[in-house]
DNA sequence: TAGCCAAATTGATCGATATCAAAGCGCGAT
DNA sequence: ATCGCGCTTTGATATCGATCAATTTGGCTA
């Protein structure tokens, strides 16, 4: 039945209270454990491409381990990270849009499940795990995008790093020895720099200014340190939202004031 | 059957003829015809706010007719405007991040429907029609993001509106009378520098040298005529994927050199 | 260990865009 | 028709980040 709803109809520019979503926590639905019947795992290597078709089919990739970039080039050099896709996380060839030198791309070593999207399409429509499974990651990943936007769009230098390092400090990171979170960072300053729409230069000082601050240390080139993820969480307007993304409960890493 | 498959493994920086996607262009699947039958027609008003659920449900929103925008605004007032939904695009409010003042707007009135996340999701495992439809809305959609992405992360403000206004012409453009194509732009500047990354002053400017070097001109403020497309295309440089996204045989625009 | 190359850091300078402020214009309300 | 408000335009100035260039560091190979 068609029936011309009742919308929520208001003025052309709404009170900021009625327009904010509820809390709606991101509940995490596993990969299907059946998954890997239906595709190949491929054990990938730091760097390398991997090919978005094969056999001239359009495939589905599911981060099982390790992480992957997504990349555009459009002419003049113009290179921007797109997305990073962490375990969990599911990529299908159709996503990367055609003419712009799209690239999938290795920058954490793990294990990538691939599937044929005919194959993986099929199963979707008649095993309900995969179906959840493939609707819950696409709308998180969504989510994540338009954090990734707004970062991008409208952050100075230092929020975009400071959301950056938490979203791997929230993503790989894990609680250190001597106190604070210790994790990867798997991409290189240019990657980063080309991911969040910065000059590598500039991203490269913006970095040694929040080590000189203590925010941050770098045991070598591709780990940090941060001895308090609260103080870096009050440096990106973001926090809360990629909190609530990137799960980790609020209450491991709280207090801290969102700013 | 698990097999360690072998990838395309290559240097760590690949050469890029062996890196680009072939051309893939998105064949548009149309919205399913009995869609109607499952959620409520509703016709929007420009400036008008949906609510993202609605007696706590999840739903999916699928644009008849009519342009929506999903904006964002995170503390300090920074506001992003994540993706305008063209007709046939669909949206469904997990793709909203949460804690992040997500809100989902009209800024051309037209005809949504509104489904239930629980209905819509039954009938996509169910009818092959909307499964499609699915699939393929939300992979256009995830490769206009991309190209939004590298627009916002990495082109200069000329190139930023240039790459505006092709979208807009070639979603909503029609053939003038007087030659050349003209369409609405029913975005305000604020909105549409808040799309682009951009402050809403420089954005005017920016329209006002597009406009004296006779590029564009203004009928009323909220339609544009563009006298020759292809001299807009050849200032962004993503004119060759907006054309492979958005439609329009390539034939129509040409010949233009993409820069 | 030395030597080499790519990546990263750092400094000096420049320029594009943001910011601030003042008109100008359009549109709805009275 | 007039008024008034908000959106838009435009100018003057400030600033953050880009660019260019010179080192330094790190990692790999011989």
């Amino acid at each position: 039945m068609v029936m011309t709803a009742s919308f929520k109809a208001q003025d052309p520019i709404p009170p900021a209270s009625t327009i904010r979503m509820e809390k709606r926590p991101f509940a995490p639905v596993a990969i299907p454990t059946d998954l890997g019947a239906h595709g190949a795992t491929v054990n990938t290597r730091r760097g390398e491409t991997i090919a978005l078709a094969f056999d001239g089919n359009e495939a589905v990739f599911v981060v099982r381990s390790g992480t992957l970039m997504l990349t555009v080039t459009l002419p003049h050099g113009l290179r921007q990270v797109v997305s990073l896709f962490y375990p969990g996380d599911l990529f299908r060839s159709a996503f990367a849009p055609s003419d712009a030198g799209a690239t999938l791309s290795v920058v954490r070593p793990g294990e990538v499940l691939r599937i044929r999207w005919s194959a993986f399409s099929e199963l979707a429509s008649s095993d309900p795990e995969t179906t959840d499974y493939m609707s819950s990651a696409i709308a998180r990943q969504n989510a994540s995008q338009a954090i990734h936007m707004a970062a991008v769009g409208r952050f100075d230098c230092q929020q975009r790093m400071a959301t950056l390092l938490l979203e791997l400090a929230l993503r790989t990171g894990s609680p250190s020895s001597c106190g604070g979170l210790i994790f990867d960072v798997p991409l290189s300053r240019r990657d980063m720099a080309d991911y969040l729409g910065l000059n590598a230069d500039t991203l490269s000082r913006t970095m040694s200014r929040l080590r000189s601050s203590g925010l941050l240390s770098h045991p070598d080139r591709h780990r940090a340190l941060v001895p308090d993820i609260a103080d870096l969480a009050k440096l990106t307007p973001a926090a809360r939202s990629l909190m609530a993304l990137h799960g980790q409960s609020t209450a491991e890493i709280s207090p801290f004031t969102t700013v």
